[in-house]
DNA sequence: ATCAAATCATACTAACCAGTAAGTTATGTG
DNA sequence: CACATAACTTACTGGTTAGTATGATTTGAT
């Protein structure tokens, strides 16, 4: 059920997560700067590993969001693929990027079996499938190995300018990404 | 100073921040793993930070003796380059492969003035310009953008291989370094 | 055998953490 | 007005954490 104050909670748990790293967000530190009670927080979230899946499907959800908007604007499907990757290396190279939410998670909870790191292994996945579709759906060769070459160039784009700001990572990874792209029409 | 003490400490300490995380390791959690006294670590070491630094000192001391024996058994500055990038990704694809250390630091400790991302960042460069200078021994075109962009790639594969084993991560990555120096030569 | 350094075990601190209990105040609907 | 709902404050539990204190035991060199 979404109301304005899971609604609330949620955004300023998000912001410290994503901020300051999951783990080094305590429900206090949530809380105070929510202004609320702790109860509250708690009536709409059973427990801070709920909040934190919570956290990472938000984020999923609004990624999303976005890249469909993005690609919606456009007329054929490899331009499409074009605008999701551009777009996604666009969103890194924003100084308010912190680096990409399920990644972060799946390095501090790296216990295969812990709930936060599959939850951040089935977002990683879709990201992946909605780059395939993409590159398929452009009728490109190999989509599989497209795919999975444009998402790590994405992923270490994200590592690397979050890393060491400004340094060209998001300008060589669009170029890297043509190049891959056109060898693949 | 290196004390066999010392060593042993570190070696454990090492193994359970790169397999469980670093923040989800407590002292005595390492204390209790080396069946040592806890204040025996505290001689060696001040504090819990300063043994995470030294713990990522290591590993970048390791990595460099690791890839200097690799690319010394190369005749040619560009079979070197071909064997420092691939002789990384082989490691990446290890089964015992967690992640890079610094990169997994700088996402547990994303706060730009702590000591620990500090010295993760400046291990990243050091990795970053190893491959800079091994392009421009290898007399390649645009060596600054050629390193940067095989970083991207090495780091990308590191995340995604980690994420998602068997997925061919370290094949496609392989193939890509091989596209990129091949178009500088 | 003695002495000193290294390591040990146990216990403590002060702070922090996730989560709960209990009773209070504010708000809007019938 | 009465009632219910939602949020509040304060205080607590039980557990964990980094780091320290204290004194006992081992070890190796002279």
């Amino acid at each position: 059920m979404a109301t304005p104050m899971r609604d609330y909670i949620l955004s300023v748990a998000s912001d410290l997560f994503s901020r300051q790293g999951i783990n080094a967000t305590s429900v206090d530190a949530i809380v105070a700067k929510a202004d609320i009670a702790k109860v509250t927080l708690y009536k709409y979230f059973k427990s801070k590993e709920q909040l934190i899946i919570e956290y990472l499907r938000e984020y999923d959800a609004r990624l999303w969001a976005r890249l469909t908007e993005i690609t919606a604007q456009q007329k054929d499907a490899v331009s499409r693929l074009y605008a999701l990757v551009n777009g996604m290396l666009d969103w890194i190279g924003d100084p308010e990027f912190k680096g990409f939410a399920f990644i972060n998670a799946s390095v501090e909870f790296p216990q295969r079996d812990d709930p936060v790191h599959q939850s951040s292994l089935e977002f990683a996945r879709t990201f992946r499938q909605m780059l395939t579709e993409s590159a398929r759906e452009a009728g490109l060769k190999n989509p599989d190995a497209l795919a999975l070459q444009l998402a790590l160039v994405i992923e270490g784009a994200a590592i690397t300018e979050r890393m060491q700001r400004g340094t060209g990572a998001v300008e060589n990874a669009k170029a890297l990404a043509k190049t891959l792209i056109d060898a693949a029409s």
